[in-house]
DNA sequence: TTGCCATTTAAGCATTCGCTAATATATTTT
DNA sequence: AAAATATATTAGCGAATGCTTAAATGGCAA
């Protein structure tokens, strides 16, 4: 199996507590750059190189409309996170499987 | 609502392969930092540190026995990614949802 | 075309990261 | 006690990260 380069990864993206909330920001709805960048206090540059991260990540498409890009979050390769992750439940289940015993 | 500092947290603790390795590789068993430093080709002073990292994130807990430590996985904090990302849920079930109307 | 608007890209900078090498600490063995 | 073992900690380094400012690009309007 080949590795995806570590900084294209979901799990590199998230990891970031801007591109989390842009994530969050764009689960309501398509959001042009301009808008995502007013709830930060941050430059609008700073936002589009999040944009950019987020995009090599695959968790973002955009579209054109007009001089706007209009971003949508795309959650499929946190798919592999949460796998990554439910390899753990039975862990946090322990308690309750003790119980049942 | 307080914010822990972000290399504490666990979205930061998860994001490098080999934290994630040695996560993978505690989800068997409880085993010394000796050992957790075998499977890899790095130093034994770095994944000294990465477990140092795992501790903030309290995504692991040691106890001594002799002169080793044992370190065990401590999944609790995952739930924090795994909440995170299940609010994007009816993003991936979306096709599925078409389809039954 | 010229200029404006929206966004990206590039350059530079301070900070953080993951690593190695060396040293320190704790525990057991001799 | 001294030596050996197991691990942690420190210092330093190159690379990556996130940011700002400035310049480039693409689309629209006058």
């Amino acid at each position: 199996m080949s590795r995806a380069p570590a900084h294209t990864t979901a799990f590199h993206a998230v990891a970031d507590p801007t591109r989390r909330a842009i994530l969050e920001l764009l689960r309501d709805r398509e959001q042009a750059a301009s808008e995502l960048t007013e709830p930060f206090e941050t430059s609008q540059s700073a936002v589009s190189q999040h944009l950019a991260v987020l995009r090599r990540a695959k968790l973002v498409t955009r579209r054109r409309d007009g001089r706007r890009q209009l971003y949508s979050v795309c959650p499929e390769p946190l798919r592999a996170v949460a796998d990554w992750i439910a390899q753990f439940d039975q862990f946090w289940d322990q308690k309750t499987d003790d119980l049942e015993k």
